[in-house]
DNA sequence: GTAGAACCTGACATTGATGTCAAGTTCAAG
DNA sequence: CTTGAACTTGACATCAATGTCAGGTTCTAC
């Protein structure tokens, strides 16, 4: 499929798309002419690939981590270095932090919120 | 208690808890020659701020959202307004998308680790 | 009163993914 | 062929919190 439809479907902009292809994250075939043509599977690549930029991973660690992931692509997934597993436990604490400080913050918009809709409390 | 005491205590930098202060999220006393001179329960609200930045939220709707949570600091807390509400389910949801994201990534950091952790597999 | 730590303001830099625009090329349908 | 949509590369802008540095002032302990 062309970058339009991959972007449509995935929700994530042409403009980003040829970022992840050019930081490595997304390899594309190209057309005679130049344009690039993306297989199925891309399209849950590209989710997973916003999901870790959602958690805070930086292209570069993605691009490591992304030959080690069991995937649709087909291709064998590779075995993370001792170099990148050490990268990649540290990168766990920081999610499993941050998804207590995200959970917090609900709790308070929570309550504001609440506080809110019962206007005699 | 002074700048540096809050900043080792909170774990956030001095530079951060001046801007807290210009962006009128955290006020402070000063002394007579003008140092900055923090309540106790500025450790709770610091670290507060700091999870709401962690969720995502920009300072401008944390300025609006502090005078609203019941908090440690005294103040009788405000209720929210329409539009404030408004926002702030708006935050709630995206705080959820991210939780799911978050977690998402956290699955596959977990595989990646897992599958260098047993080479026989 | 003095030394040194701690603090002040202000300015400028950084980061990294993404937005945006320009000028040109390719594709697909009539 | 032609036309307009879709695509290409490249460059520059943006955002917002935080880092960093300079030059000066205040505080505290002796």
């Amino acid at each position: 499929m062309r970058i339009g439809e991959l972007a449509r479907r995935t929700g994530v902009s042409e403009r980003s798309l040829r970022y992840y292809e050019q930081q490595r994250l997304l390899a594309a075939d190209r057309t005679a002419g130049g344009h690039r043509d993306y297989p199925e599977h891309a399209v849950d690549r590209v989710i997973r690939i916003q999901e870790l930029f959602a958690a805070g991973l930086h292209s570069r660690t993605i691009a490591r981590l992304l030959p080690c992931m069991r995937d649709a692509d087909g291709g064998p997934s590779e075995v993370a270095t001792p170099q990148l597993v050490t990268d990649l436990v540290a990168e766990r604490e920081r999610i499993d932090r941050m998804i207590t400080e995200l959970t917090r913050s609900r709790e308070v918009l929570d309550e504001v919120i609440e506080a809110a809709r019962t206007p005699g409390d």
